[in-house]
DNA sequence: TAGCAAGGTACAAACGATTGCGCAAGGGCA
DNA sequence: TGCCCTTGCGCAATCGTTTGTACCTTGCTA
């Protein structure tokens, strides 16, 4: 620990500590001449405010604490850094806390912040229990949900995409595409995630007339061994589908490596479409056709709401920031005669097509 | 905040914040039934702990801090959650702070994190004056360096692996795949990881009695846009190598976009090896030859010299725990002979080697 | 019965900053 | 000269815990 504190300098200067407090603060009448001392006095002995005891003080730890299901995720990474930018730009700090996809690490982990005493909170739960959400609502502090909102969140304070809608677009591409026989692989229908991104999927189908087929629909975990596993069982079915929309992008690698375990082509013969598979490298082949959120901006909005509640911006009701995602075509999804009309262009050798682009949707 | 502290539910009791202390951390005698009558209380009014004040009056906030250059580089979130994991652990909470490579920030976030009294600090410095470490030396708080180790920074603790000794053996590893035309996209030489990548490279060549021609040897900044540029560089030249050793995985992306939008192919015409470059989508084509740091094992085990020195492990010298990297050894670097190989093997189709193996180097 | 040990609890002082209030000095005005 | 207002600064309380010390009970032993 630091040893020189507010008094130390205060004596050195035959001040008291209140003076140097506000030389330093600007806060309070401080002759100029003074001020001046103080501030040298500070340079040279290497003064740092000890920000517990001022938080204590003023009952603010300046802190924003944020808990993720999977910190190596790059979307949730994404997401960080996007609210990490913003604590910075409002002199907030984040603690971070990864909970590892468990409820218990979770609820250990909110916890902790909430001794710490944390300012606000960011927070993309695994948990689905309405009433997980109760003790949320007891808190006097301002929590903002990202990613899986849960059930009974009206009044919450929410940053998201339209996930119904996304998933519902992304299908009717499919659609339009010319794939008429698709399949889901779905995430747990406890998390409003995968819940929403399978009645999307399911409405589209529905709108365009096609029924789905409840043997093409599964539900995993989000994870890519669930994928892969899922992805094995669909592709064993007597009639399998010749195009699936994966809920997220690990059950989507899992997917496409089964899929690729089998000796089929992407998309010669089935075709592909994810979630936040987003490619960073620009080296994934097939790129993936995708729903892209815009991670970073999640986390900064998230937190900015959380500064503007805590400068006193106390509407009543939840601010429900709805994001628009990006679609990014992909080569995981072109049609048949897409692909052979490439084929024909390039003469005879199968090219990939290496052109990404992002457009709203 | 939280309104209920010690006092309230001393007062209900009729106790003394003393006891109701004690009661809870059960340091001090307390009488079974008192014991049993606070925690009840506790219990019914939801008293959380204010860890704010506690931290003040124990002069130890239980927290760490750890800032990294790019918290979206899957190698440090790695390591974050590697040290996210120790600190839970050991009942410490982390600080996480983005530095953006800027030495602006990682200044301020220092600053910050000193102030709110972290109780250790875990540094991946974009920095490498000399003068940059000596203040971490003055701090009276343990410090534990990972990638990057400034210079003079021989007393302090550094978890890391031998860079030098990885380099080199990844080049031997291509010279003995038949190698003998190398490059290298080195990385900064003021930051050590890219001189003792680059220093390594060097060695391993002598040693195996190649002389590296300098205008093979380009220096980038650890950014994909300098490994596409400079690789756009090496290809206009007269004479290009045949493989090239690469001091990072984003400098090794650009690399290879460069390489692929030049019609090349990898390894047919040229091959590449990398540091970093694991693929957790398994959809990375080509496969990268990579050295591959054990990262959240670095996170966890810096976390843990920080937790031991606080519990009184005071060597006077610096721990220096060196890791073992795994060499992958990938498809982006197979000499043509065993290419030609594996397509004569599977009937002039074009193969890919999808299986990844991970040995000790 | 006196004395003593030990068990149970309370008092109050920290930890280091911020801030309301009060006091003194000085200047301006009537 | 007397009064008031402004300026500059110190006093002391406060934020919520923890903990050294002291105190008062018991109950037990000699």
């Amino acid at each position: 620990m630091n040893a020189v504190k507010l008094e130390d300098i205060a004596k050195k200067l035959g001040l008291s500590t209140s003076t140097v407090s506000r030389a330093l603060s600007g806060n309070g009448r401080v002759g100029e001449k003074t001020r001046h001392r103080v501030l040298e006095a500070v340079r040279e002995s290497d003064y740092t405010v000890n920000a517990v005891a001022r938080s204590l003080r003023l009952r603010d730890a300046k802190n924003i604490g944020i808990v993720v299901p999977d910190i190596t995720n790059s979307f949730f990474s994404s997401v960080i850094k996007g609210a990490q930018d913003a604590c910075r730009q409002h002199g907030y700090t984040l603690m971070v806390c990864n909970s590892d996809e468990s409820e218990e690490f979770e609820e250990e982990s909110l916890r902790t912040l909430l001794e710490k005493q944390v300012s606000g909170l960011i927070l993309a739960t695994v948990s689905a229990r309405p009433e997980g959400v109760v003790p949320y609502r007891r808190l006097s502090i301002p929590v903002v949900f990202i990613d899986n909102i849960p059930e009974g969140a009206e009044a919450l304070d929410v940053v998201s995409i339209d996930n119904h809608r996304a998933a519902s677009r992304i299908t009717k591409e499919m659609v339009a595409r010319g794939y008429r026989d698709v399949g889901m692989i779905a995430g747990p229908k406890s998390q409003s995630t995968g819940l929403l991104r399978y009645t999307g999927f399911l409405e589209a189908l529905r709108a365009e007339g096609i029924s789905p087929r409840e043997e093409w629909v599964l539900a995993g975990d989000f994870k890519m061994e669930s994928g892969r596993a899922l992805m094995r069982k669909l592709l064993k079915l007597p009639e399998r589908p010749r195009a699936m929309v994966i809920s997220n992008n690990y059950m989507a690698y899992g997917a496409i490596n089964a899929i690729r375990d089998a000796g089929l082509d992407i998309p010669g013969d089935i075709a592909i479409a994810s979630f936040d598979a987003m490619d960073s490298t620009g080296l994934i082949t097939p790129l993936i056709a995708s729903i892209n959120q815009p991670a970073e901006e999640i986390g900064l909005r998230a937190a900015e709401i959380i500064v503007a509640r805590l400068s006193g911006d106390s509407r009543e009701s939840g601010t429900e920031v709805i994001l628009e995602p990006t679609l990014s075509p992909g080569d995981s999804a072109c049609y048949n005669s897409v692909v052979e009309h490439v084929v024909r262009a390039s003469g005879g050798q199968p090219a990939a097509i290496y052109a990404v682009v992002f457009m709203p949707i």
